[in-house]
DNA sequence: CTAAACCGTACCCCATTGGTACGGTTTGCA
DNA sequence: TGCAAACCGTACCAATGGGGTACGGTTTAG
């Protein structure tokens, strides 16, 4: 598939999956009956995989950036508006957390190669400029909120703007 | 091996190379005979093994950040000082352009799923801010310099400080 | 002439990730 | 009360990319 993000570009690289996720959860906001989509439906509006969306909407389920309604007439609805949803809370539900290192948050002194290692803990500003950098977007920011963004047959070409 | 960087955690993760290259370069900055040292040398003292140190300086030298001389007296040395050597630098040299997605930067409207992408160019916001946070972080900013740090025999312990 | 070191390329192994499958549970509705 | 639709959890499989290595070639001091 591949939807937005970079193949195997470099650094920074965040999994597809969050991608998949921020695709979902703009639909999720324009959504009207409710606010409440199903996932075979969001599957089906955004041309992901049914199973990798229930995959990822499990995952924000489970972080409690949306909430699934099971039965019949069930579905996933928004916790939050997407105005009050930060990226690294995708981020950190769908990849883990946010973190470069592992000398520097975790347990410190576990180092395999503790003994000679010059630069422990040395990554820890950038780190901390990465955090500072990622606080403060939210979702809504990335969504860019053309809202109600009908996909019709035909070819719907999102990008002919400007 | 595992020098600082994480294992598996998440976002962000740059690649253990570069963290070799962050290592291997405060060694040459800490060097005195003219700031020449060998691939084998900086292996030796740096504790990793001595084909990867070499593609590290490989590397490293065709960015231009470090400079080779072959011949039996052959070596390493920087071209700049820590100071002034940026570590988006060293990131683009060894894990590539930095860079989140690939319709924003690189060429536009190649994406597979062109029709129907929902978040076209969205992700560019964040990619200017991990930019922005990362510009202005040097080499010298991680290394700490604690100079000439000497590792013999036994068990050097950087960590013990404080 | 030889040894030491850089250089380039190509190769292999394995861990992580993306994607899928399946059985179970809940719930509206006829 | 049974059925269908949807969420839920777990486990599994395939492939991509990165870490690490090997090897042959070229340069250069002694």
């Amino acid at each position: 598939m591949g939807y937005g993000l970079a193949e195997g570009n470099g650094v920074l690289r965040l999994s597809k999956l969050t991608d998949y996720a921020v695709v979902v959860l703009t639909r999720l906001d324009e959504a009207e009956d409710g606010g409440v989509l199903t996932a075979p439906g969001l599957a089906a509006s955004t041309g992901l995989g049914e199973p990798t969306v229930s995959k990822v909407l499990k995952t924000l389920s489970h972080a409690g950036l949306v909430e699934g309604r099971r039965g019949a007439a069930g579905g996933y609805r928004l916790t939050r508006p997407l105005g009050a949803m930060a990226l690294t809370e995708v981020i950190t539900a769908i990849d883990g957390p946010i973190a470069l290192t592992a000398c520097v948050d975790n347990a410190a002194g576990f180092c395999d190669a503790e003994a000679r290692c010059p630069v422990r803990g040395r990554w820890d500003p950038v780190n901390d400029a990465i955090r500072r950098a990622l606080s403060g977007i939210s979702i809504a920011d990335l969504a860019g909120v053309p809202a109600v963004v009908p996909h019709p047959e035909g070819e719907p070409r999102y990008a002919a703007a400007e």
